[in-house]
DNA sequence: TGCGTGTTTAATACTAACTATTAGTATGTG
DNA sequence: CACATACTAATAGTTAGTATTAAACACGCA
C-alpha cells in the first residue's frame, strides 16, 4: 500500500471512525505510531482527543437547538389559546454552508412549535400548514415570531396563524391547523 | 460553603459546562484539585475525557440526523431533477416525551430536504410549501419519503410532491414550491 | 485539655494519548 | 555508489487524569 493510498484512507477512515487513537491505527494499517503521526500532521488531523472534542462541542449545542428542546427558539411572551411571540438565534449549523441561507425547515421548526406552545395541550398535533417562505434568511438573522389564534373550533382543533420576521421583514408567513385530544386518538397509528 | 452545597452545584455546574476541567473546577470552588476528585468519585462523575466523549458518541448519530446533515434521513434513490426517496429512523429525541409522538417538523424537515435534494441547485431554496400531516407518527417508526417533481417552469421554479409512508400508512403530503438561481437573488435579503 | 471524627489537602507513583525533536534504518533510483 | 524518500526508534515533555497513603485542620464534647 503506497503513502497516497494509506492517507487518503486514513483520513477516510477517521471520518467514518473519529474515536480511533494513534495505535488502533497503527494496527490497522500496519505501520508504526510514528508513521501515524507524521501522516496525520501532514494531514492537518488533530489527535483523538481534540477530534472527540470537537465532535462533542458541535454537537452540543445544536442539539440542544433542535434535538431535544420542547421548544425550537426562545419562547418570549405567551398567552395561552390566544398568542405568543418566539425568538430564535440562527447560526451557521442551520445553513447550508455554500450559500449559508439557513434551512426552512428551521424556520418551520420555530413557527410549528410556537403554534403547538399556544396551543398547549400535551395531547396537541399539527394536522395540517400552509407556509409560505417569504425571502430566504442568512444565518446570523434573529428571527422574531408572531403566532395567533384565529379560530377555534369547539375543543378539538384550532387554527394557527405565525408571522415570522427579521429585522423587521416578513420572512414566513404560515396557518397551522392543530388537533387536540380527541382528536388526535382518531388520528392515531392503528395496531 | 458547605460539602452538600458545593457536590450538588458541581452536578448542575457540570450539567451545563460538561467540558469543565478539576482545575478549572477546583478555581471555580475555591477548594483543591483533591477534593474536587474526592467529590466526583462520591458523586460517580467521570473525567472529562470521558464526558466529552460520552457527549459526542451520544450526538454523533443524532446530530448527523438533523443538525448538520445537508439531508435529514437517509437517501435511498434518486433520479435528479425527477424524484428520490428517503429514509428516517424516528426516535425518542424527535418526539414529545409525554405522548412519544413524533414532532411534525421532523417529519416536514425530511420533506424538506428531500425535495431541495431532488432539485439539486447549489441556491435552491423553499418559496411555499403546503403539507397536510395526515396521521401522528409514533417514535420508532421508520418514515419513507417519496418525492417526485411534478411541474417545472423554466431554470428557476419547481414544484416538487413529497408523500410520507410509515407501514404503509400515509402519514404526511406536502407540496413544495423550490426557488433556485436568479430566483433566489430577487428573494434574498434585503442589504 | 485531649481524643476522635469528618473534611480537606499534600505527596507520590502510575496511566493514556499524545507533541516535538533527533537520529537511525531500509529501499529504490539516477 | 550516493542520495533521497519513507519509515521507525528513542527520548523528553505535556495534560488530565487514577489510586493510594498520609498529614493537617476544625469541631464537638467528655
Amino acid at each position: 500500500m503506497s503513502k497516497e493510498h494509506r492517507r487518503s484512507q486514513l483520513q477516510s477512515d477517521l471520518k467514518r471512525h473519529p474515536f480511533l487513537t494513534d495505535e488502533e491505527l497503527s494496527e490497522r494499517f500496519g505501520v508504526s505510531i510514528q508513521t501515524i503521526r507524521l501522516d496525520r500532521s501532514v494531514l492537518g488531523i488533530p489527535d483523538v482527543r481534540e477530534r472527540t472534542r470537537i465532535l462533542a462541542e458541535r454537537n452540543y449545542a445544536s442539539v440542544r437547538a433542535i434535538g431535544h428542546a420542547e421548544i425550537v427558539g426562545e419562547l418570549l411572551e405567551l398567552e395561552l389559546g390566544r398568542s405568543g411571540t418566539s425568538l430564535l438565534n440562527t447560526d451557521d449549523s442551520m445553513a447550508f454552508s455554500k450559500t449559508q441561507l439557513v434551512r426552512s425547515h428551521f424556520i418551520f421548526a420555530q413557527a410549528d412549535s410556537l403554534a403547538l406552545a399556544v396551543i398547549d395541550s400535551d395531547h396537541a398535533v399539527t394536522g395540517l400548514s400552509n407556509a409560505k417562505f417569504k425571502r430566504p434568511v442568512t444565518a446570523g438573522e434573529r428571527l422574531l415570531a408572531r403566532a395567533e389564534v384565529i379560530r377555534s373550533r369547539d375543543e378539538d382543533e384550532s387554527v394557527v396563524l405565525v408571522e415570522t420576521t427579521a429585522g423587521g421583514h416578513k420572512v414566513f408567513r404560515g396557518k397551522f391547523v392543530v388537533a387536540q385530544k380527541a382528536a388526535v386518538e382518531d388520528l392515531r397509528a392503528p395496531v
